[in-house]
DNA sequence: CTTATATGAGACATATTGTATCATATGTGT
DNA sequence: ACACATATGATACAATATGTCTCATATAAG
């Protein structure tokens, strides 16, 4: 469980971005399985050795672009607005982030964590933090009282994101603020607290 | 657009079905990228050849498998019953696809649909029924009065079965009836009328 | 300037891919 | 039972991909 600690070599983060470039080309335009050490390499210039050096596995490289297309500062929204602008505000954000090319990605290492167990483990610590913040919002919300006593708050957590991925993933819609702000108003709406 | 009429040649059917078998275990073991016409043969007891003759193109093979899995008899439930009751019916014979082998099937050509346009629409046309049911049942309800008037039956489908995909691509749970009640129960009741 | 590390270039064995050929097996219709 | 059409098995083949290795050179750090 120790950190990668990333290297403060200028020459290998040089060469590490110029292969993160080539690899979130490839991914875009032909997909995961087009994200090869070899095809890395030709597009970016590097030795194909080097590439090799960097990621000895295939999927690392999927991860090392998810993290750093990662957007980590999603940051709580002000406590004095009403809870469903709060609401609407984290869903935003998080529609932005699958609507962003870190979809892509997440499309491609959804498909490759159903049957890894170390990609699934990686993918959730790194997908898990939009959701948490919205589950905590609506549990501060029930707790503070805008939020009617029975609300699950895990279970509306999911009813609000579930769509917006079904959105991205499976109709490759774009995910709208207005299809944001219907969704709210739907399934948040009966569970406030008059 | 003229159906691939399926050969009735005994021969053509037995060594297809074994074909199928493997590539299902491949699938099910390793995941999409290891069915392949090499490992399909090898698994399967059949040529080389063999494979590439019935499908030139490898995702062919994944849509044969979705394609064969199919749950086409998805009967819409008798209008006597309550609408909630009716819903909840139909979600869990949606549950229960997504959590068989069409589950495994469906998150592998969910990763190449976004990359591939035949794949995308092939894919589409196989999984709209479902959620086409739900949506006209949704739709029927407003119709007869039992949903209040306002209800977006799209809208509302999408928000009862975004859930059900979520737990089950990025989650990897399995959809429990207890779990569809208690979404039911959440995003539907506002909606019905008195 | 010296040392440590990273990269480039290429070699190498092996595996995979896509296609082709031809003999044999199987199915179809008479 | 027969002849014909089609499917399959076995094999060969070139082209490409994969993973690992070596060593010369480039770059960074002190």
């Amino acid at each position: 469980m120790t950190a990668p600690e990333p290297s403060t070599n200028p020459q290998v983060q040089r060469t590490r971005s110029l292969m993160l470039d080539a690899a979130r080309e490839l991914l875009r335009e032909h997909g995961p399985s087009a994200v090869t050490h070899l095809r890395v390499a030709e597009r970016s210039g590097v030795a194909r050795a080097t590439v090799y050096r960097h990621w000895p596995d295939r999927v690392d490289i999927l991860l090392d672009l998810l993290r750093r297309g990662a957007v980590l500062d999603l940051a709580p929204p002000p406590a004095e607005l009403p809870i469903a602008e709060r609401v609407t505000g984290v869903l935003r954000m998080f529609a932005a982030a699958l609507n962003g090319e870190n979809g892509q990605t997440l499309t491609a290492l959804i498909g490759l964590a159903e049957w890894d167990e170390d990609v699934f483990a990686a993918l959730e610590r790194m997908t898990a933090f939009g959701p948490k913040l919205l589950r905590d919002l609506l549990a501060a919300g029930v707790e503070e009282g805008s939020l009617i006593a029975g609300t699950d708050a895990d279970l509306l957590m999911n009813i609000l994101i579930g769509p917006l991925y079904l959105r991205r993933l499976l109709y490759h819609d774009e995910i709208t603020d207005r299809y944001v702000d219907l969704l709210v108003a739907d399934t948040l709406t009966p569970h406030l607290a008059t």
